[in-house]
DNA sequence: ATAGGGTTAG
């Protein structure tokens, strides 16, 4: 049993339209068209398809399928709920077709990733057409999907026609431009675009820093000129115009830290002064509101991201309506951080306590969690989670699955959900079963896979030829690497990454073939860092090339002179044919620089207590009892023919 | 009715 509210906004729009609809003069005071629009905007608001579904078949019974106000609220819900062929049968049906109703239909194919349909509909509203003409809502509607669709060149004629049209004077239809040339990675047309609108709002500023954003990230020479996006936000600033709920939360994400550097530092703080903003100005975070806990699951995402999961928890603990997203990002934060069995009572509580539904994106992130803790059994398990919910087939998860199913020793599961379960494969899917492949030895087959790929009309990235290269070196299969190698950069034109070099150098020296992968860095295009190096290195001392060993030592010196690691090993190198004078050369240049040795540190935990050791620590309450059973162990592993090797820590405990 | 913000996977 439905009843009906009266409401302000619908029932003053029903009056408007009432002078001018014909119905009215029949039937004023029980007009069924009231009731259906009632009935529609309530299937909307409670994500009813069924509901809509009713309504049109009311609509039907009482002929109300043309009335413009009722065709339009079915054309929004059938495109809400994912059926825009519906939306198109009750557009087809109308004899006269509003501009209102076709930026409904429009922005309805934008949803639905229809994008041609909607490019086709745009291109009818002209004059002389028998649709109606495009207007400032179409304009913005339209940049969206050509934004969604990635195609500057099409968005440029849209661009064109709304100049002609004297429509893109609008401050939306300029903001939704901005954001057009933004998705699709055009800093600069969006700065123009900023540039000549005649009336700017918080919206378009925010539209320019997300834009710099978009575009900054991916480019790894000038992946993120802090500076430039911060004299940005502070150009808002002084142009009389406030950061909002949007402009704070497109710079949060920017102050997610990714390791110890001052660069991170400065990121966080940043971040924290953020939140005092948010505090200062109410952008109150306990109210309640949804964007309140947009606001606040970027702040435990700051938080965490800047290993303070901590503070990240208090701002979560006094959310007020905590959404998925909210749920999702603490949970990440425990699960960044290790705290895996944080993170998984997290995870029961939000479904126990908060009645939360997991979706792909929560599934995803407890993964690594249940892999860590139980394995592959806990892998399984959460795939089994997935199947009952019926997410199983979502691509983000299928490819999670893959690579932590072939990381837990499951790589016969991994084909499997590559193989049955992941139905639209994407660059990611493809390189986490090769390197699953890689990973497990098995080469031939991660080659395989590789050209299936390339036949299925996938192009190689990066990661993928990583992937490969590595595959094949670990495998020994030095003529498929070659080969891999020399068309990836000569026919699809990928410039070869330090990574990939290292893969590289690599292969060739763990074939043997020290001196061509010497040769191999010397033709590079790109300087060689220490992952290159290290890998000639790691040859070298497998082959027992000592020549080449020193060399690359020294160039790791000579690159990284403040890594202690670097000398320590060079002069474990020379320990090992007794050449103490250059030793005792080495261990003088590093005091002179002041380096120490990182002691290293290991660590166990029982009953939730952490105990951790250093070479030669005493600390320890139990100290003596744990020595004496290692002396007992050592002693058991040198009466099983086991001889360790203590050459070189005796060296360094003095 | 239109634009702009959040969690995940190699």
């Amino acid at each position: 049993m439905i009843t009906f509210s009266r409401t302000s906004s619908l029932t003053n729009h029903i009056k408007s339209t009432h002078k001018t609809s014909p119905f009215h003069t029949f039937v004023p005071a029980n007009d069924p068209s009231i009731a259906l629009l009632k009935l529609l905007e309530l299937s909307i608001e409670a994500h009813s398809l069924q509901l809509s579904h009713q309504s049109h078949a009311r609509a039907h019974r009482v002929g109300l399928t043309r009335h413009p106000l009722i065709a339009q609220k079915l054309i929004f819900s059938y495109c809400k709920f994912k059926h825009p062929a519906d939306a198109k049968l009750v557009f087809d049906s109308l004899l006269v077709k509003n501009t209102h109703i076709c930026n409904t239909l429009l922005s309805g194919y934008g949803k639905n990733q229809l994008f041609l349909e909607s490019f086709e509909l745009f291109r009818e509203m002209r004059v002389g057409s028998v649709f109606p003409l495009a207007d400032d809502f179409t304009f913005s509607v339209i940049f969206k999907s050509v934004g969604d669709y990635g195609d500057v060149l099409c968005g440029e004629m849209v661009q064109g026609r709304g100049v002609k049209n004297g429509l893109v004077l609008d401050t939306v239809v300029g903001n939704s431009l901005m954001c057009m040339y933004g998705k699709c990675g055009c800093f600069d047309d969006a700065l123009k675009v900023f540039n000549e609108m005649p009336h700017r709002n918080a919206s378009s500023w925010n539209a320019l820093i997300s834009g710099y954003v978009k575009a900054g990230v991916g480019n790894a020479g000038d992946s993120f000129d802090g500076t430039r996006l911060w004299d940005l936000a502070k150009g808002m600033h002084s142009e009389g115009l406030r950061f909002d709920a949007f402009t704070v939360s497109i710079l949060l994400s920017l102050c997610g830290g990714d390791g110890g550097s001052d660069e991170c530092r400065h990121k966080y703080g940043y971040g924290r002064e953020l939140h005092c903003y948010i505090v200062k100005n109410r952008l109150d975070l306990s109210s309640g509101l949804d964007s309140d806990v947009h606001l606040g699951s970027c702040l435990i995402d700051m938080y965490s991201k800047n290993g303070n999961v901590v503070v990240g928890k208090r701002v979560f603990d006094r959310l007020k309506g905590k959404n998925i997203f909210a749920w999702t990002s603490i949970i990440n934060g425990y699960v960044h951080c290790g705290a895996f069995d944080e993170a998984l009572f997290l995870f029961r509580e939000m479904q126990w306590r908060d009645a939360m539904v997991p979706n792909k994106v929560s599934i995803v992130t407890i993964l690594p969690a249940c892999s860590s803790l139980a394995g592959l059994m806990g892998v399984k398990q959460i795939h089994g989670f997935a199947i009952r919910r019926e997410l199983n087939h979502e691509l983000s998860l299928c490819n999670a699955l893959i690579d932590t199913y072939s990381k837990s020793g499951g790589l016969n599961y991994a084909t499997q959900v590559f193989d049955y379960e992941c139905i639209n494969k994407d660059a990611i899917s493809w390189s986490s079963i090769i390197f699953g492949y890689g990973l497990h030895g098995q080469g031939q087959n991660a080659v395989i896979l590789f050209d299936k790929m390339l036949r299925n009309g996938f192009k190689p990235d990066t990661t993928v030829v990583i992937a490969v290269l590595s595959a094949c070196s670990r495998s020994g299969l030095l003529n498929d690497g070659m080969r891999i190698y020399e068309s990836v950069v000569t026919d699809y034109k990928i410039r070869p990454t330090a990574e990939m070099c290292s893969c590289m150098v690599d292969m060739l020296g763990r074939a043997g073939q020290i001196n061509r992968a010497h040769d191999f860095i010397k033709q590079m295009d790109i300087e060689p860092g220490p992952s290159i190096w290290g890998a000639l290195l790691c040859a070298s001392a497998i082959h027992g090339n000592s020549e080449m060993q020193e060399l690359a030592y020294k160039s790791l010196i000579q690159i990284e002179p403040e890594n202690s690691s670097n000398y320590i090993s060079l002069s474990n190198l020379y320990a090992a044919s007794k050449r103490w004078d250059v030793v005792a050369e080495i261990r003088k240049g590093m005091r002179e620089r002041g380096l120490k040795k990182l002691p290293g540190c290991s660590w166990i935990s029982i009953n939730n207590a952490t105990h951790s050791f250093f070479v030669a620590d005493k600390s320890h309450p139990c100290s003596d009892l744990i020595y004496t059973m290692l002396d007992a162990l050592v002693l058991a592993m040198k009466l099983t023919c086991y001889n360790p090797d203590f050459v070189y820590s005796m060296e360094f405990l003095d």
